[in-house]
DNA sequence: CTCCAGGCTTACG
DNA sequence: CGTAAGCATGGA
């Protein structure tokens, strides 16, 4: 087990763990979740991260993002009084670079769900079919161990119509009929191409393992809470069908917040919940 | 009771 | 092409 005491720049674990993004992490008198298998903590004193993990240090950098250069981003993302006034209220919230089959099978789980219930349902897989690493600690299950996992036995997680999704993705990865950690490889757009070719994947999923677990940061998922609060910011420029709408408004953030449209979601997504 | 939640698939014009 | 019901579950 290694501690790590990391200076930080326009970093805030708080905001970063809690927006949403993620789904395991949990609060008590500092932050615990379960990354590749291996238990976190994590705590901030001002500018100073504070780590405990048998990860190694370069693995926890490129998890929170923190080599990424926030000056140069803010700057090319803040196009308007709006989102400067997010940048303001919200500086140093970090996109997290997830693992791919976690984030997918987490999103999948997202379909006309709430985070309360997703969060409950992703504890219950990790509980029933992960490994037990710590008392109360639970890894993501694999591809291969939910390949093996009936229907009816996943009824214990209650995922609903989700979850004979989740087990056709896991048997296709696990028979090597699907390349998903493949997709870093290829621009935004292939990647897209071919996370919607999953079951129970669209456009909006696939955004979101395209920007939480590949880093595509020109990846916009828009959702119930990104279409209101693009309605309420700049309402007045989407007059698409309703079916189109919110790919209309992921294109609009592309070419209004640039390359870094990822970020910009994320600061509109926190707004609307809070 | 009804309605909705970080949507997607299928069926029907 | 386009739109709309249906989908499991839980909470307001």
């Amino acid at each position: 087990m290694n501690v790590y005491r990391i200076n930080t720049k326009d970093f805030n674990l708080d905001l970063t763990l809690s927006c949403g993004q993620v789904f395991r992490w949990e609060k008590n008198e500092r932050w615990a979740g379960v990354v590749n298998g291996e238990l976190i903590r994590a705590r901030q004193l001002d500018a100073e991260v504070i780590i405990d993990s048998a990860l190694d240090k370069k693995f926890i950098r490129d998890y929170f993002r923190l080599d990424d250069d926030m000056e140069k981003i803010y700057a090319s993302m803040n196009k308007d009084q709006k989102i400067a006034s997010l940048i303001r209220k919200y500086r140093g919230l970090r996109l997290i670079r997830q693992d791919p089959w976690e984030c997918l099978v987490s999103y999948i789980c997202s379909s006309n769900n709430t985070i309360r219930n997703i969060r409950n349902s992703i504890r219950r897989m990790c509980e029933c079919f992960g490994d037990k690493i710590y008392e109360g600690y639970f890894s993501f299950p694999t591809p291969e161990s939910l390949s093996e996992v009936q229907l009816c036995d996943m009824e214990q997680c209650r995922l609903g119509f989700r979850a004979p999704r989740v087990l056709k993705i896991a048997s296709m990865i696990a028979k090597n009929e699907f390349d998903l950690y493949g997709i870093k490889t290829l621009s935004y757009e292939e990647g897209r191409r071919e996370l919607v070719k999953i079951d129970g994947v669209g456009n909006k999923i696939a955004d979101c393992v395209l920007l939480f677990a590949f880093g595509k940061l020109e990846s916009f998922p828009v959702d119930t809470h990104i279409e209101q609060i693009m309605d309420m910011y700049y309402g007045d420029k989407f007059k698409g069908s309703k079916s189109k709408k919110r790919e209309e408004i992921a294109e609009f953030a592309r070419e209004y917040f640039g390359k870094y449209c990822g970020y910009a979601q994320e600061y509109l997504y926190l707004e609307d919940l809070g």
